[in-house]
DNA sequence: ATCGGCTCGCGCAA
DNA sequence: TGCGCGAAGCCGAT
């Protein structure tokens, strides 16, 4: 069978032969163009001379978001759904538990393949297996978040970004290729789908929600990658690590919501000269973070932290806190420190803190929380519910970083940290304007 | 202003 | 078995 993709990005997750049409569950790359699901979806449909349609479930109440990111997420797939509707391929909105509803989709439809798109988290390998059981029809995964596929870049669980760096570099002339041209398939869908978009929005509260700043959808997507590579790209080399400047991509909601492609923005780096400090960190750092997610069940607890950090935080449970606030204050960015309640004020804001303040915010809850656990939970709470880019594989790997030394190596031995690497709000002093950049958000607030 | 030490363990060279 | 080195630092000595 010729199909467009690298073969190698591909997994069978149920076998079987196709006799049907073919229906792509879209779930973490919502997007029509840079597609790897999508290309090997129209592919198929090609080959087999059968329809595609592209589906997507909305899950209810899902892992605390708040309405500002279904909203940007709901934006994105009215124009995915646009977009497909001009090449012939039908997009259906569904809501309800994927495990129930794209079986029953399955079933309405008479599909002969389900083609969906890869995700570590714990929630996606759950839904997957589930639907696995309950469906006769084989069910195709294709990575189309990461450049290198998860499953070929390591198959372990790596140690550090630099033993990963390797790997990953040595795949990357293999799999940094160009994008085909999508080709519409030949028959259209036998239904004329009309979703109801007005009940989606309803059902999870969207009315009154105003919408983040930051406009929604792969247009939006690439022009702010455009702009970026236009305006920003010399100043990120220089400045990114300074929250007081906007020298930063802009383009984590974009890629969390799989809205633009990381390997559409690499290539359109790479093209530049030498930027490779923002592709490390577009390429490696991202991907290191699905490595960890999927090879470590418990991405997201104490106990899925590296042993050495585990023993020096539980040698400092008994340290005396000088300070410690409860999740309410917190939240609200009541605490002593004005640096601290600037950032947390700036994620509320904008739905989006600044990088490097992100370590200084997450390592500030631990030192003022009553346990590395309770520190790690509020940290990802407040991660997954405020942040437009939350409920991803590098928000809990931020927080593993900051709080338990995942990826990091040890440093000198202080109270409640241990050896986890420490930031103080006078070594930012030290690095960048943090006045500067208070006024930057009290002037965003008003 | 700049620099070394802190401290662990991986992975490669030998 | 030894050794170099690491995603964003801190601290104290110079």
């Amino acid at each position: 069978m010729r199909i467009a993709i690298n073969p190698k990005s591909m997994r069978v997750i149920r076998g079987g032969e196709i006799k049907g049409p073919v229906v792509y569950w879209m779930s973490r790359d919502q997007r029509v163009a840079d597609n790897w699901s999508l290309i090997y979806a129209l592919g198929l449909a090609r080959e087999l001379n059968e329809p595609v349609a592209v589906v997507f479930c909305i899950a209810p109440g899902f892992l605390n978001a708040t309405g500002r990111s279904y909203r940007f997420m709901i934006d994105g797939l009215r124009k995915v759904e646009h977009r497909l509707k001009s090449m012939n391929v039908a997009f259906i909105l569904l809501h309800g538990e994927p495990v129930d509803a794209i079986p029953s989709l399955i079933d309405d439809s008479g599909a002969g393949i389900l083609v969906t798109d890869f995700s570590p988290l714990r929630i996606s390998l759950t839904w997957k297996s589930r639907i696995a059981e309950r469906v006769s029809i084989p069910i195709h995964e294709v990575d189309a978040h990461n450049i290198v596929p998860c499953w070929m870049a390591s198959e372990k669980q790596e140690w550090s970004a630099q033993t990963f760096r390797r790997k990953i570099k040595k795949h990357l002339p293999e799999f940094l290729e160009n994008f085909p041209e999508i080709k519409q398939p030949a028959r259209a869908w036998k239904d004329d789908v009309k979703n109801d978009w007005g009940s989606a929005e309803s059902s999870l509260n969207l009315k009154a929600c105003t919408s983040a700043p930051y406009i929604s959808g792969e247009d939006a997507a690439e022009e702010q990658l455009t702009c970026f590579i236009k305006e920003k790209l010399e100043l990120y080399a220089l400045h990114h690590n300074d929250p007081a400047k906007d020298a930063q991509s802009g383009l984590s909601p974009y890629l969390h919501f799989g809205q633009i492609s990381a390997q559409r923005v690499a290539l359109a780096v790479k093209n530049r000269g030498d930027y490779g400090e923002f592709l490390d960190e577009l390429i490696v750092r991202r991907e290191l973070s699905d490595n960890f997610c999927y090879y470590n069940d418990r991405y997201d607890s104490f106990n899925g932290l590296p042993e050495w950090a585990r023993k020096t935080l539980n040698d400092h449970r008994g340290d005396r806190r000088e300070y410690l606030y409860t999740l309410a204050e917190l939240e609200e960015g009541r605490t002593h420190d004005d640096l601290w309640n600037a950032a947390q004020l700036e994620m509320l804001i904008k739905g989006k803190m600044h990088g490097y303040m992100r370590m200084y915010w997450a390592k500030k809850i631990l030192e003022w929380s009553e346990s590395p656990e309770i520190a790690l939970s509020r940290a990802i709470y407040l991660n997954d519910r405020y942040e437009l880019d939350g409920r991803d594989p590098n928000g809990y790997v931020g927080c593993a970083w900051s709080i338990g030394g995942l990826h990091d190596r040890p440093f000198r031995e202080r109270p409640i940290f241990g050896k986890i690497r420490y930031m103080s709000y006078e070594g930012l002093r030290r690095k960048f304007d943090v006045e500067e950049y208070k006024r930057r958000i009290t002037m965003m607030s008003q």
